[in-house]
RNA sequence: GCACAGGUGGCCGAGCGGUUAAUGGCAGCAGACUGUAAAUCUGCCGCUCCUUGCGAGCUACGGAGGUUCGAAUCCUCCCCUGUGCA
């Protein structure tokens, strides 16, 4: 039975912080002569190491590694670029003949990249501070009152408290001069060309909840604090990539707003608030194969090495 | 030992005679999410039951009594905690 134009696979291996997705993607790359492109909104940022349990650079060493630290923490990412970037790695990586293995705990970014983007304008920062300093002035449900007349089915939509979802929705009525719900209704161009499997990691809630407390513990020791003082006075303080967990309790500390202690359990408390909605965001992804367990462990290793191998013989 | 200040739901913390199962916040659970998403936002949150309802019953504000139509809120005694004086 020839197999014949069968469109390459692509890995997509998503779950929560902590669940071991980097351990679990570097075994498949090695095996499979793979290639991983990270999903991640913070990862993508030079000089962020500590608090962004990015794969160290040993461990990038023998399998290559796309989609971090490729922007400049000066400057501003959003799901649009990384749709972009992420979906030229994958082509290069498939011409090439080799696996590509999307890793990501980030759902907008693996969302964008899989199914798309409306088709909308960048952001415009001077608008943006227009409305918030009016909003600030006019008090709370101005913007949804705002978005109600410029698109009524938006702001049914976005709840009143929602500000920057609000902002976005009012941006891109006003700037692309239509309702963004005629964006939204116009579709979005998904991935193609690609077989899709999908493998999510989902280990028990206790137990992941103290691998990301030790996590959490362990960055602080390692200098997270250090790398943040130092971030901050190399690119300013004001930027919004210092809200990012760990990196924003680090700050508060340096602040002298939370004590070391309290610092880190702050940090621990919001990685795990972040795992949890990360499930509630992978629940909803279509067709994921899922392994109950951590991906450093040697049996959901071999699990997902027989879902890949099972897929890859399949004729489409 | 005496004098103050306190002991409230898993935690912090309001309430100080009646719309009080008890404001808030945190934690927890569930959910949303279309270009800053590790962000932001929503709902539930004492227990039990069901016809899932501005439903019914039960148990709750350190303990035991008391006052009152009615108490977390007032009184008495007791037990703890903190501070000050001895």
């Amino acid at each position: 039975m020839a197999v014949v134009n069968q469109l390459p696979l692509l890995v997509v291996l998503l779950g929560p912080t902590a669940s071991g997705k980097t351990a679990l993607s570097l075994a498949i790359a090695k095996r499979f002569c793979g290639e991983i492109i990270s999903c991640d909104s913070v990862a993508v940022y030079r000089d962020f190491e500590i608090g962004t349990a990015k794969p160290s650079v040993e461990e990038r060493a023998p399998v290559p590694h796309h989609c971090i630290d490729i922007v400049s923490p000066e400057r501003d990412y959003s799901a649009g670029d990384y749709q972009r970037d992420a979906r030229a790695a994958i082509a290069e990586i498939a011409a090439r003949g080799r696996l590509p293995i999307v890793t990501g705990g980030t759902g907008l970014y693996l969302r964008a990249l899989l199914e798309g983007l409306f088709d909308g304008p960048h952001r415009s920062e001077p608008l943006r501070a227009r409305l918030r300093r009016s909003a600030a002035r006019h008090g709370a449900g101005w913007l949804s009152r705002l978005l109600g007349r410029l698109d009524a089915n938006a702001a049914s939509r976005i709840h009143a408290n929602d500000t920057p979802k609000l902002i976005r929705a009012i941006e891109v009525s006003l700037e692309a001069r239509r309702p963004i719900t005629e964006a939204w209704t116009a579709g979005v161009e998904a991935l193609s060309g690609y077989r899709i499997l999908r493998i999510g990691l989902a280990p028990e809630r206790a137990a992941l909840y103290q691998r990301i407390d030790a996590r959490a513990t362990a960055m602080f020791e390692r200098g997270l604090v250090d790398e943040t003082r130092q971030l901050m006075e190399q690119y300013g303080a004001e930027r919004r990539i210092f809200d990012a967990l760990g990196y924003r309790q680090a700050r508060q500390l340096l602040a002298g707003e939370l004590t070391e202690a309290q610092a880190i359990e702050a940090a621990q408390r919001g990685h795990r608030n972040y795992a949890k909605r990360q499930f509630t965001w992978f629940r909803r992804e279509p067709e994921v194969r899922w392994l109950a367990g951590f991906g450093d462990d040697a049996e959901i290793q071999q699990a997902a090495m027989n879902e890949i191998a099972a897929k890859q013989d399949i004729p489409q």
